[in-house]
DNA sequence: TGTACATCAGTGAACGCGCGTTCACTGATGTAC
DNA sequence: TGTACATCAGTGAACGCGCGTTCACTGATGTAC
């Protein structure tokens, strides 16, 4: 048997950054830190040195960028937010139509969080003894009021779009939250399921 | 400053179990890592060491009754599915009228899953990389199913059971999930929650 | 183009900790007499 | 009632591991000449 890899190494090992480009391996630790919660779907299961590793990098590196360990998670954290919420809102931002604006909205929460589903739970099933509450949260739930009351509107209903948004948000969670953490059952297709929802929910054009 | 504790220790050591009754540390183990379920919330955050320590007990004993960690940890899991399902069929059974015993189902739902918001998340917030379904699940959505049929049978509703019963347990799910784990928010009342789905969903008298 | 050098990106050894697991053991208990 | 003893519930030290963090350091890079 040759051994064919003897003389190439199966790692190539990192170059390092050229001095005044070292903020660059900052970004580089955010995004390995994200691309482990897709993997792991659990913040706690990300350690300093498995985010390091993942770079090519030794732990003692992340500390010329990060305080610790949390600092470097939350801001990893605060990065994800900002993922969702850009997608949400070019999803509400694609049409001028309340109901078509609406559907994007949610086929794009829905994508988000079947496709990274690791990321969403870290987003949004945080732990029960986590104590603050991302701002990202609420305004993505801002952009989902807004869409709610644009139908509600057109409709002349008069139901609270806060209380409405609630019930879309709770179910949406509900439906993404599910199918992702068990995907070996034979769940109904989520089209299917959005289109329930916003049956029942009476958001239907 | 007297240390009036100097001679009563604070931890009064465990007494421990008469030969032949050594079976009911088994049970204690297992109700321990019920209640770090409760406290944690993570199933990770249990370790072997830590459900020991619960009971008063070094590590070693804990290998008296069960192979290892893992094998610990999915009894307890198993007991906590054993638990929920009778909270469950209990609600389902308290009335004939099925209206009201979908309701008291309901309402056993969100109670476990808001009393004990940790032990829940360990049963349906599963970890991505989870691989096995769990027996207990299926029972429970089993219970649900029937409990819409006869809601459905009774309003002579065509709609397919299976597909309503997705609808209310993703959308409770999601109700309950996230007011568990966003405490601080201020939630609409959880009744009014309930009677929005149940309104939303026809499945009201 | 060639070389000396200061900068600073990144390293590697070490620490104390909690973990799962193993091993040989200890000593409280109920029972037989 | 009193004592000797076998049983078996539970212990404590030890292991190798990955962790977060610290410390003193190294050596690749771009630049000045």
């Amino acid at each position: 048997m040759a051994t064919p890899s003897a003389v190439t190494p199966t790692v190539t090992p990192r170059r390092r950054y050229a001095p005044g480009e070292g903020d660059r391996l900052r970004q580089d630790l955010l995004d390995a830190a994200g691309a482990l919660m897709v993997r792991h779907g659990d913040i706690d299961a990300i350690s300093l040195r498995s985010v390091a590793r993942e770079v090519g990098v030794s732990a003692t590196a992340v500390y010329r960028h990060f305080d610790d360990h949390v600092t470097l998670l939350r801001e990893a954290v605060d990065a994800s937010w900002a993922d969702f919420l850009a997608a949400l809102a070019a999803a509400k931002a694609s049409s001028d139509d309340p109901y078509e604006s609406f559907r994007a909205m949610g086929e794009a929460y829905v994508a988000f969080a079947l496709d990274r589903p690791g990321q969403y739970r870290v987003l949004f099933s945080n732990k029960v003894d986590v104590g603050v509450e991302s701002p990202g949260g609420l305004e993505a739930f801002g952009l989902l009021i807004d869409a709610v009351t644009r139908i509600l509107v057109d409709h002349g209903d008069g139901r609270d779009p806060f209380f409405v948004a609630v019930q879309v948000h709770t179910w949406i969670h509900g439906i993404v939250d599910l199918c992702g953490s068990h995907p070996g059952l034979d769940w109904p297709p989520v089209a299917a399921m959005l289109d329930g929802l916003s049956t029942a929910l009476r958001l239907d054009p």
